[in-house]
DNA sequence: TTACCGTATTGATGACTGTCAATCTAAGTG
DNA sequence: CACTTAGATTGACAGTCATCAATACGGTAA
């Protein structure tokens, strides 16, 4: 049998897709970093984080934050959910409070992401 | 005469603008860092620091940036003055050509602000 | 000087976003 | 059951943003 060359064929595709450069942000991992980049670029979310950060049990309700953020309590909850499906938070409902937590090492590996992307 | 207890008072100021947790993101903090997290959480953004960052001499002319972001020129300038403006890159001018590349330390400070908030 | 080229800026437009007030849902409590 | 309380959702509004086409600016070359 013939052993037919399949990786050249693979590796025209790429380069196919990829010009010029080697190893640069594709547009897909570019608009998947830039969501979860944008749940953490607001000043109100930032604060959320330091607050439940800071909080005892690294856990909150809502009605722990609203007062200090100076906003609503829709608007608090808002900023929460968003915040949930940037998956930074986590919310487990117990009786009628939510509690907002950090997921450990999701702040880490937004944060690496973000200097890959300098990295040639 | 009389001597006026001066360091209480200011103690008393500080417990009333922080009024439970101690060390929490304060709003001008969040404010700084939320506009320069900005400047990242954008697609187009993050591409053109993937782009500079992987060409020849770190560095790189609008012309050379517009054709692989698939954006109009002024569009590109628009971008580009936005990570000059947060400190991210540096921009020079040879000639006709404006010459942009990223500033050392920029993205690793900005990354490890981020991480900072997440710890109490 | 005029002409050209690369870049910056302006104006307009459509889309998105942060905020609040009001409402709705759900879980406890009398 | 009705009532209260915590949180989520909705609708509306104002402000911001990404984008393009067109124009203005600033060097360089003829």
């Amino acid at each position: 049998m013939s052993t037919i060359q399949l990786l050249p064929l693979t590796d025209v595709s790429v380069e196919c897709c990829t010009p010029l450069d080697s190893d640069t942000l594709s547009v897909e991992d570019a608009d998947l970093l830039s969501s979860r980049l944008k749940a953490v670029a607001d000043p109100a979310r930032l604060r959320l984080v330091s607050l439940v950060a800071a909080h005892a049990n690294a856990e909150a309700c809502v009605c722990d934050l609203t007062e200090p953020l100076g906003l609503s309590q829709g608007t608090v909850s808002h900023h929460l959910k968003i915040l949930v499906e940037a998956g930074i938070f986590a919310r487990e409902k117990r009786g009628t409070w939510a509690y907002y937590s950090l997921i450990p090492g999701a702040l880490g590996s937004l944060s690496a992401a973000l200097l890959v992307v300098g990295e040639k």
